[in-house]
RNA sequence: GCGCCAGUAGCUCAAUCGGAUAGAGCAACAGCCUUCUAAGCUGUAGGUUAGUGGUUCGAGUCCACUCUGGCGUACCA
């Protein structure tokens, strides 16, 4: 309907100049009163014309030509408002669209033949995935399957890296654990690994090769732990419906050449120097702060060089979006390498970095504070245990990622009944059990009668259901998961407040059957919404 | 000190590029099950949108400053 409205305009814009090439703004008023869509545009065109907006709306209603049989009235309202009202006609018609599109409905073709990659999670293995991660994999997740949902053709991409100090006090907490468990006297150091999972690690090593390892260097631990961590996270990913496309080893840079090939360009175009036993990288020159080391006096690269030569490896990959998650506590990193990305002559606006703010546990009102390796920590599955995979989903989701997620894990944990994705969950429920009430009535949806919806109530559905499109794709460009949680929220309260005033059994039957054609409408799209954000659509609850 | 993010009802959060009377849930109070699932619905109460100034037809939203909180500010990732 937007573009039909905004078709109209083009059209008009033929008599009226200054609609020319201007953008009308469509939005969805507050107030039904103020019909079902609206536009600021003669407000906007008032300091301009020098003219009453009032007027100029008056002027520009005039010049739309407008089909009956999908608008039924254009209105000034307020100080210069143009507002639109669908007619039931319309309305009708919406519903058609979705029994037809089914599965696909609200799905759209904008990106397709576009790639993207998803970078999310990038966790190292130093332990299982905890409540921190949780937030970035279920927000990842969904922002892939959004783009999906509008053409593209995405590469979900875990990006780790196995060869640096973390991973080498790994090994070394894993070595001293299986020493400790077949007698030794260890006196395990503050700063390693404390966690119970070393020791289960170290318990298969005992199981499979018994003392056999004790000769062993710390590379032969190092590469145990590893392996059993990526079965680990592998598996809880699993249980959250997520699966990887790609896991990407920084290590593959290294060996590959890709390192010294970019350390080599960023010298070749100047922008690099010695100082101090360093290399730096002229971030200055690049429109940021301060220089920055790449490469350090023992000749380790920092992690921006290893970053940058990362991100390249994605643009020769032919990606036309490439969307890296990150937690709060990189803000103030990735700038560096984007920069650095720029400088190599790649195009940086296809990147699009999204922040997500921390997860403050509470429990009993105390804030917990998390470290893997202080083993004080939450995991995930643990998680997963308790509520199951449904609502941890719902729970990382359904906040703006800009605002920090207060998790308060008593409330997660006793609250069930209360949760807000059981809300969702219902109304889909009760759609399923009404359908198959009504079958055995012997009542199916019927289309052409479905003039016969006009309680408030019933057009108010169908019109949210008319939104989903522009839901989606709001939601997709601008990664912005939690608005698809907003949405099936509204949604199913509408339906929740149908259900109470509409009965289908026990109504004539022309209107009976158009509301069974309207409830399996909302059956569809609450299936679609709640596919796209990860979350189960029981029959039955 | 500087940078990014946030501050909205007692609590947790919405509010579509600046739009019309700032909305939900939880908690509180009062109602609704002989009829399709009460994990639901209806009503009452709850607000100087942290504060001060500014921009304009119009500000929770934009700008400046102040206060509070989170995350950063490495030759750690």
């Amino acid at each position: 309907m937007k573009k039909y409205i905004t078709n109209l305009f083009v059209d008009a814009s033929k008599k009226l100049d200054y609609l020319n090439d201007r953008e009308i703004q469509l939005s969805v008023p507050a107030n039904p009163l103020h019909g079902d869509l609206s536009t600021n545009i003669a407000m906007i065109l008032t300091k301009e014309l020098k003219k009453n907006p009032r007027q100029i709306a008056e002027e520009i209603i005039t010049n739309l030509n407008y089909n009956k049989n999908y608008i039924s009235k254009i209105e000034i309202a307020g100080p210069g408002f143009i507002n639109f009202t669908f007619s039931n006609s319309f309305l009708a018609d919406i519903l058609n669209v979705v029994n037809q599109q089914k599965e696909e409905f609200g799905k759209s073709q904008k990106y397709i033949n576009k790639r993207a990659n998803v970078e999310f999670i990038s966790a190292n293995p130093t332990g299982p995935l905890t409540i921190g991660h949780g937030r970035n994999a279920v927000i990842g997740d969904t922002i892939a399957n959004l783009l999906e949902a509008v053409g593209y053709q995405v590469d979900r991409e875990y990006y780790f890296n196995n060869a640096g100090r973390q991973m080498r006090v790994l090994g070394d907490s894993l070595k001293l654990r299986y020493l400790e468990l077949l007698g030794e006297k260890i006196d395990f150091p503050d700063d390693h690994y404390q966690g119970e999972y070393i020791r289960d690690i170290a318990r298969k090593l005992i199981d499979e090769f018994g003392d056999g390892c004790k000769q062993k260097d710390n590379n032969f631990f190092k590469e145990k732990a590893e392996k059993e961590i990526f079965i680990d996270i592998k598996n809880t990913l699993s249980r959250l419906g997520i699966k990887m496309a790609i896991f990407y080893n920084e290590n593959d840079l290294y060996e590959s050449g890709k390192l010294e090939e970019v350390k080599q360009k960023l010298a070749d175009k100047n922008l690099t120097y010695e100082k101090d036993g360093a290399l730096w990288l002229k971030l200055s020159e690049l429109g940021r702060e301060d220089d920055k080391v790449i490469v350090k006096s023992t000749g380790e690269p920092t992690y921006r060089l290893p970053d940058i030569a990362y991100h390249t490896t994605k643009f020769e990959r032919n990606y036309d979006l490439m969307v890296d998650l990150f937690g709060s506590d990189h803000n103030a990193t990735y700038p560096d390498v984007i920069a650095g990305v720029k400088a190599l002559g790649y195009d940086e606006s296809k990147i699009k970095v999204v922040i997500h703010q921390f997860v403050t546990i509470t429990q009993g009102g105390e804030a917990v504070k998390m470290s893997t390796r202080k083993a004080n920590f939450i995991t995930i599955d643990e998680l997963i245990d308790e509520v199951g995979a449904d609502v941890v989903r719902y729970f990382f989701l359904m906040r703006n990622v800009n605002s920090h997620l207060n998790f308060d894990l008593e409330i997660a944990k006793k609250q069930s009944d209360e949760n807000p994705v059981f809300y969702l969950q219902y109304a889909h429920a009760r759609i399923c059990s009404i359908l198959r009430m009504t079958v055995e009535q012997g009542l199916q949806p019927y289309y052409d009668s479905l003039n016969k919806l006009e309680k408030e109530e019933e057009l108010n559905l169908i019109k949210k259901l008319h939104h989903y499109e522009d839901e989606i794709l709001y939601a997709a460009e601008n990664c912005e998961p939690n608005k698809i949680a907003n949405y099936l929220e509204e949604l199913a309260t509408l339906f929740h407040k149908f259900y109470t005033e509409c009965r289908i059994i026990g109504s004539e039957k022309d209107l009976a059957e158009a509301r069974i054609a309207l409830v399996t409408s909302v059956r569809t799209v609450l299936q679609n919404g709640l596919k796209i954000i990860g979350i189960s659509a029981p029959e039955k609850m």
